[in-house]
DNA sequence: ACCTGAACACCGTTCAAGT
DNA sequence: ACCTGAACACCGTTCAAGT
C-alpha cells in the first residue's frame, strides 16, 4: 500500500547516515601520506580513497591542515606506544636507550611520512598539540634521569632526542648516500651517547 | 629624417633585454621563504617581488621545484662559508666543534626556512645536488677525525651532524616549549658529544 | 545529518602573440 | 630574447540544493 504519511516522512526524513567517518578519513590520509608524500595528501585523493566527494570531508574534519594535524597526532600516539613497549619503566637504562632508539628508527623507516610530520613539522595549524607531544618524551626522560642523574635529566633527554631524530631524519632523507655502514654509525652513536651521558 | 630601413629594424629588432635575472629570482625566493614560509613561496609571490609576471620566471628557472632547489643550493653555499670560517683547518678540534655547532645554530635561527630546506628536504626535485651537500661535511669530518681517530671518523662525523641538526630542528620547531634553559642544553650536548667521541 | 554539483579563488605551467 | 595575457589543470573551500 502507498505510504499514507509520505509528507510526514519527507519532513522527518531519516538523516543521511554517514558514508564515512573521521577515523576512516584519518586512516586514508595516513596511507596517502606514505604512498604519495605530504604533497600528494590532498582532499581530493583522500576523498577518493574513502569513497566520497571532497566537500563531504568537511563534515568530518575542519580542512586539510586540520586533517594533517590529526594524522600527526595519531602518529605520535602510535610512536608513544612503540617507545613504551621498547623501554618499559623498570628496564635497565642503557638497554632501554638502545631499544628505544631502535624502535624510533624502525618507525622512521616504516613510516617516513609520519616521522617527518612529527619531527619536521610544517605550519602550526598542522602540528600536534603540545600535550600529545609531551607524552612521547616520558620514556626518554626516565632513561635520561637514570643515566645522567636528576640535575642533568632534561639536558640529557634533549641530547638523546636530538641525536636520534637527527640521525633518522638524515637517513630518511638519503643524506648517507656515500659509503659507510649506516647501521654501524647508529650503534656507534647510541653507545657513545650512552657513555657520554652516564654519571661519572 | 625617417628611418629608411625601418623594415630591417623590425626584422632585427633588438631582443628584449632581461628585466630580471636568475640571481635576482633566487634572492627574492629566499626572502619570500623566510617571510612567508615554504608554502608561501609561490611563483606568483616571487614574480611580484622581482617585478615580472609569473610566466616570465620560466625563462630563467625551470619551475617552482627547480627554484626551491636553487634556493637550497645557495643556502648550502652560505652555510659552507659560515662553517669554514667558524672552524678553520688548523683550529683545535674541541673548540672548532663548539664554534661550528654555534655557527650552525645561528644560521638556523636567522634563516629557519633555509635550515629546514637543507636538513628536512622535500621531494628529490627540490633537493641540492649531492656534490653541493658533500662540501658542507668537510669541516665536520676534519673535526671528527681529530677527535675520534681515522677509524671512527665517519661515524663520529655522523653523530655530530645528527645531534646538531636534530637539536636545532627541534628548537626551530618550538619543541622545547616547556621550561629549561635551551642554551644550557646546547652547551651540555656539545660538551658531552666532544667527550664521547674523543679517543680514550 | 550528511552528501553532492557548482562555483570561486589560487596556484603551476604552457603557449601564442607581442616587442 | 624576453615579456605578457589567456588558457588549462589542479587544489582548497564554500554553499545551496538534494535525500
Amino acid at each position: 500500500m502507498a505510504n499514507v504519511n509520505s509528507l510526514a516522512d519527507d519532513r522527518t526524513a531519516v538523516p543521511a547516515p554517514s558514508r564515512t567517518s573521521r577515523a576512516a578519513i584519518v586512516r586514508a590520509a595516513a596511507e596517502t601520506l606514505e604512498a604519495e608524500g605530504l604533497h600528494g595528501l590532498t582532499m581530493q585523493s583522500v576523498a577518493a580513497r574513502v569513497g566520497v566527494r571532497p566537500p563531504s570531508l568537511y563534515k568530518h574534519v575542519d580542512g586539510r591542515d586540520a586533517l594533517v594535524r590529526l594524522v600527526a597526532e595519531a602518529a605520535v600516539g602510535d610512536l608513544i606506544a612503540l617507545l613504551a613497549a621498547a623501554a618499559p619503566e623498570d628496564s635497565e637504562p642503557r638497554g632501554a636507550l638502545h631499544a628505544a632508539a631502535a624502535a624510533l628508527r624502525t618507525f622512521g623507516k616504516d613510516r617516513p611520512g609520519a616521522f617527518r610530520l612529527i619531527f619536521s613539522p610544517g605550519p602550526p595549524s598542522t602540528r600536534p598539540g603540545p600535550d600529545v607531544a609531551l607524552l612521547a618524551v616520558a620514556p626518554v626522560l626516565r632513561i635520561a634521569t637514570e643515566l645522567a642523574g636528576p640535575d642533568d635529566a632534561l639536558e640529557a633527554a634533549r641530547t638523546i632526542t636530538a641525536w636520534a631524530s637527527g640521525f633518522i631524519a638524515m637517513e630518511i632523507a638519503g643524506a648517507f648516500g656515500l659509503g659507510g655502514d649506516v647501521d654501524r654509525a647508529f650503534d656507534y652513536g647510541t653507545a657513545r651517547i650512552a657513555d657520554a651521558l652516564s654519571r661519572r
